[in-house]
Formats: C-alpha cells, structure tokens, sequence
DNA sequence: GTCTATAGCCAGATAGAC
DNA sequence: GTCTATCTGGCTATAGAC
C-alpha cells in the first residue's frame, strides 16, 4: 500500500514531457531531423535522451520503428495547416495571404522539418504510398476549382491551378532547405538572413499576388 | 616490346569513360545521390562500377575521399550556370527569362542533383565554406545594383535584389526537390509532373515578371 | 523500467598474390 | 591495376541482473 502512494507520488513529480517515452522520442527527433535516418545512431539518441541504449529498444522495438515514430509526427505536423487553408471559405486572395503568412511563421519555428521529410520520402517512397492514405492528406480540389472559378470570372489572370499551387509552396518552403546556400549566394550571415524570412512573411504574399491578380 | 604494344591497342579499345576512375566516378554519382554518404555503400559502388571494392581504395584512398570528388562534380555543375546569368548584360527581365529557362531545363534532366547538394550541405555545413573560396562561386552583387537601378528608374516595382533572387531560384528548384511530395498533393502520376515542368520553362519567368513589371 | 555486458553482424579498409 | 581474403571497429539488438 505504501509502495503504491510512493510510486504515485513520483509519477506526479514527472510532467508528462518527463516520462522516459517522450525523452526518447524528443532527443530522437533531434538526432534524426540533423542526421537522417541513416546518420543517426541509437547510442547518440540515448545520450541525448540522458539514458540507455537499450531503453530505446524497450519501448520502440528497433530503430527504424522509432525513426517512423519521428517521421510521421513530422509529417502530421507539416500537412494539416495545408488543409486548413485549401478547404476554408475565403477568396483565393485571402487563401494565399493567410497560407504564406502562416506558414513561413511556422517554418521560422521548425525550419529543419521540411528539409527532413523530404529527404526522408525521397530515400524511401513507400512513405507517401502509406500517408496518402490517410484522410487528412491534403487534398487541393476545392483550391482548383476555386483558381478556376476566379479566372473566368476575370478576377485573376489566366493561370493554371497547380502551377499556382506549385509556387507558393516552393516559395513558401524552398528558402529553408536551401538556406545554407542562400545564405553563401547573399553572402551573408543568420541575422540578415533571419530578418530576411520575417520579411518573407508578407513579401511572399505580395508577389504572388502582384503576378495573379487582374 | 610485344606487351607494350599489346597494352597500347587495350588503352585505345577502351573510350575515356570506359576507365576504371571513370567507371568508378559515375558509379559512385549513381549510388550516392540516390542514397547520399551516409546510406552508401561501398560494396554497392564497386558492384554498379562492375569492379572490385579494393579498387575504390585504390584510386579513392577512402569512402569519404571518393564522396567528395563527386560532391564537388556534382556542385561544380549547378553552380557556374547561375554565374553566368547574374553577370551579363542584358535587363533584368531578360537576365530571369534565360535563367528560369536554362535552369529548368537543366534541372530536368538532372532531377537529383538539388537533393543531394541540400542535403549534403546541411549534413556536412563545411563543404560550403571550401566552396565559397573558389572565384567561379556565384556572386550575385551585380545583379543587386541593376535590380535597384531599374527599381530607382521605373521599369520595376518595388522590390528587393535578394528576396527576388530568393524568389527565383525557389521556384526553379524546389519542384524538383518535393516531387514526391507535390505529386501526391496534385494526386498525380510521372507523365503529367513532367508536362508540367515542362510548361514551368515559360510560366515561371511569366509568372515573376508579372508580378514585379511596372 | 532501467541498467551492464555482450552477442552477432556488417562495412570500411588493408595485405598480399598475380 | 586488379583481384581474394581478412582484419578491425562500430553498430544494432538482445540477455539477464536488479
């Protein structure tokens, strides 16, 4: 009876950010986003974690049960703030200054997650076979029809659904993979180049729909 | 005197990309792009070489030494095109036409090469401090002061040199980065990502030079 | 649940014959 | 230059004590 008050009281001390299975699956998010899957390794996750290596095979079998775990809480962050804006009710103008807005504030935060996933899909594209089969998958219909609506109507110019589509996530996304790029191309440092993305986050809006709007 | 004339017809019988460091060479591309450094194997290498692995060490004295011949290849060919852009002396408005349009094309056949250079790069953030001591590394300064000369005389709209430059750049390249991903958006197969890529040689300079043109 | 110790494998690198 | 055989280290995964 007293084993059972003690062992509460120590559950109570740790948050729920303490237990052991969200220490290991927040140091391995560490690792994996900076090494990949292949370049990690379990040693380095427990480390980080501040525990044992073979408490991670405790609680995710193997690694590349854990690195799932990793990638599709990744993936799951990423995709549904996509939809969100793809399905609501506003103007296509509307859309696309909500999206790029949010959506770069959301990368300043996470700037390794795209970097990560797409590699991660290109080194094995069994992936987006299993995440296009879930239902919050993003899906762009009702943005086509939408583009198309508003071009005929006249109140954009003449342009195709998924090129639109096309550029504002590379316009939203690109600069983050390729950051250290850009930053040697600009030669230039984290400051500038930091000042640069908040810029971005009406910048973008404004050039898309410069070029669109009739 | 017989071997040596015997060795010279084996030399001439095979062309300059049937020698091993050359067979070697484009194996290697072949293996690490797709899989990059560290999903790379050695054996894999000398397999799709056809040679033997104690070669590579022969001619690459190890894994790391032969990855950074074909990083460096494989840099070396992204880089000077965009060099060439930034520094002639045609307008801004021609400067994007040829630069979407050559870079697009180019990416089109080398739909891998902006993956592995990325990644590379934000694997191993060294790399592009040896790059940037090089002078055929792309400087975009020239291409700032015409931007803010045509900005300043009325041809352009208000616009920043870099947050142009950035917007360019991204998207040329990072359809071809997300393709997986932006196929699986689309709900899409090979052939029409490839249509519209290929539409994306004209619409793309179409679609910045809509947007900045006074 | 958490640890130490170790099994077992695999990959990079070398030795040495031809 | 090219091969076969082998060394060596490091990594995933498990066994087993507490």
């Amino acid at each position: 009876m007293l084993t059972i008050w003690l062992n509460h009281l120590v559950k109570m001390k740790k948050s729920k950010d303490d237990t052991s299975e969200t220490l290991i699956l927040n140091a391995a998010k560490n690792i994996f986003i900076k090494k990949g899957m292949d370049g990690a390794r379990m040693q380095e996750i427990a480390d980080e974690a501040g525990i044992n290596k073979a408490l991670l095979h405790y609680y995710f079998r193997n690694k590349q049960q854990l690195f799932d775990a990793v990638f599709l809480n990744a993936f799951s962050l990423l995709a549904p703030q996509l939809n969100d804006i793809l399905n609501d009710e506003s103007t296509v103008e509307e859309k696309i200054k909500n999206f790029t807005s949010n959506y770069i504030t959301f990368m300043i935060k996470h700037p390794y997650l795209p970097n990560f996933v797409i590699q991660e899909i290109n080194r094995n594209p069994e992936f987006i076979i299993e995440l296009r089969q879930k239902p919050q998958f993003p899906n762009i219909e009702k943005f086509k029809l939408q583009v198309r609506t508003e071009v005929n109507k006249g109140y954009l110019k003449q342009i195709e659904a998924e090129q639109l589509f096309i550029n504002i996530i590379s316009l939203c996304i690109f600069p983050f993979m390729g950051k250290p790029l850009i930053k040697a191309f600009l030669n230039t440092e984290d400051d500038h180049f930091n000042t640069l993305m908040e810029a971005r986050k009406k910048e973008v809006s404004n050039f898309i729909i410069n070029s669109i709007k009739a």
